[in-house]
DNA sequence: TTGTAGGCGTTATCAT
DNA sequence: ATGATAACGCCTACAA
């Protein structure tokens, strides 16, 4: 059989379809009586409003629109969750289109949500601003994370890189190192951009004197094997290495021990994340609390949605410093706990 | 200004609004001019269909409910991702609803999920099928994930969960262990109950008369470490370990191999899954393909909506053993004497 | 307290 | 080829 509807609801009730939809949704204008009726006939039919429907009625879909590019596992998984966690306290539904790098479908995916979702959340850390800017639709919220630049006129939420990239630098300098190398993201990745700024910034200030070292990767550990080589062939006096991120920086760390370099004492190393695998290799990182950020987006665009005013449209998300092995020196507690 | 409706871009074109809709949606019936006037007119206006009204118009919301209980990390995103591939290359959106373990949340998410999906995916390895039958709307076509019981008359697809046990004890057997024991899975999770149902099977077959052990865990990590503990306290002889999963096993290994334990020399280790971090620890362990899980499944479920009739109800997701470090390292001779 | 009717934005049917 | 109009299922003035 069809669905039941409102409408055959009505009719079982002996009442108006005006009716049931105020008993059903708890208004108070309803002779208790009437309603229990509804409730009830509602139940016999097994009706489940159509939310399609009452979203066209009431204008307002109840759900999130989340477009994301084609991210790595735990990033991608651990966003998603900090969305979902606050999503469904808030009573939102997300509506998830991964949009592929390659493509221009970005404006595709954004015109497709128009009339389902109420905001979208944007990653697109590889987008140009302009791009951007003319895709997302001007009248439906939008909350920016990690996009390449504030746009003012658009709420966001970003990583402070450069907080993270600073500290890392100070931390290796700290413990002895100089001749630091800094194994890149792509060029096109904000984050790799704004990390790669910040190991310059650092090193002037606490290695003044001492050329900065760059080595071009994009992310993937096979950049971090590569640098690894480059540096076992020529090793350059580099006795730390700063990676835009952990695959990088495992890729780096795996490739020089199985080269028989000992990793902190030869070379320390540093990544950028704190993906699980981090703390099983013991690799010291920038913790970034990704599930947080999902969360604090969500909560940031429903707020206004509901008409809360914000108070900050560009927040950053400040990274944590986590010392593990890979600079801690061989005999650190970490290293004992996990029997490495 | 509010948001261009298809009666604007009528008016400003000098059409009807079925013209509109005509020239849009590519119909041949209609005028090239005219067809012109109104994409001129549409795009001057910023014109952007609502995908709600359409829907509620077409009786399809080209979108499919994803409803997921509260996965960990990688599992979670792969699923997602394979899902998400195949539902882009579909032309359908996922929406998402994670329904935590504990509530009764799974009829509300699905409830809400009628008249804004044309099909649901659920996966519920927890949810007794009794429940599940009834919170399932029956006019929504729905395929099952990992549910508890194959329901007759719900597609699913499941792992082979004994398969994958059965190739994991017949290896540890081969490569020399005898007295294995086994980490078990939460008690209520059907894939754990199988694969310990495919620990006793294969023991019997592959280790007669030796006794099987049972350790129960949860999925997580600690509970590795604990049975590790235990080990440590009282070996029984254990000569090798079959954890239901890889996130037991890993804590199960770490803590071996802090004890001064050698892994695999005096215990092998398998584990269940394959997850990232297992190629990094070398773990042997069952591979299960979980993005091509999650693209199957929207793949099954697009073509019975898009009216392709099934074959196969329900469909079994082989794991595949990867053998790894923690089995294979020092007696791999004894492993080609068994043709491993 | 309850019912009638119009509207949300689109598509589809039926005339013209 | 085009236009008027009735759905789609719901909510909500406005009337009664």
């Amino acid at each position: 059989m069809a669905e039941a509807t409102i409408r055959d609801v009505a009719r079982r009730a002996k009442v108006s379809v005006a009716s049931v939809s105020r008993a059903l949704n708890g208004l108070n204008n309803v002779r208790q009586a009437t309603r229990d009726r509804v409730i009830a006939a509602a139940n016999e039919l097994g009706y489940v409003p159509h939310a399609g429907a009452r979203s066209l009625s009431l204008s307002r879909a109840n759900a999130l629109g989340v477009v994301l590019p084609d991210l790595h596992g735990e990033f991608f998984s651990e966003l998603v969750r900090g969305m979902d966690r606050e999503a469904s306290r808030r009573g939102y539904f997300l509506l998830l289109s991964n949009m592929h790098a390659e493509g221009d479908q970005a404006p595709t995916a954004l015109r497709a949500m128009h009339g389902r979702v109420d905001g979208i959340l944007v990653m697109a850390p590889h987008v140009p601003p302009e791009m951007l800017e003319q895709a997302l639709p001007s009248t439906l919220p939008a909350l920016l994370i990690n996009a390449p630049v504030e746009v003012p006129t658009r709420p966001s939420i970003r990583i402070d890189n450069e907080a993270g990239a600073q500290a890392a630098i100070r931390h290796l300098v700290g413990i002895g190192c100089r001749r630091i190398l800094h194994i890149a993201g792509p060029e096109e990745n904000i984050d790799a951009r704004e990390r790669a700024e910040g190991y310059f910034k650092a090193m002037a200030r606490y290695a003044p004197g001492i050329e900065p070292l760059l080595f071009p990767g994009n992310f993937e550990e096979e950049a971090g094997e590569a640098a690894a080589r480059d540096m076992l062939s020529d090793r350059r006096g580099v006795d730390g290495v700063f990676a835009a991120n952990d695959m990088m920086a495992i890729g780096c760390l795996q490739t020089l021990r199985a080269a028989g370099v000992q990793v902190p004492d030869e070379v320390a190393i540093a990544g950028f994340d704190d993906v699980p695998m981090a703390r099983y290799l013991s690799l010291t990182t920038c913790r970034v609390r990704i599930a947080e950020i999902g969360e604090r987006a969500v909560a940031r665009l429903v707020d206004r949605l509901e008409g809360k005013i914000e108070r900050v449209l560009n927040e950053r998300h400040q990274p944590e410093l986590v010392v593990r092995g890979t600079t801690a020196g061989a005999n650190s507690d970490e290293m004992a706990e996990h029997g490495l």
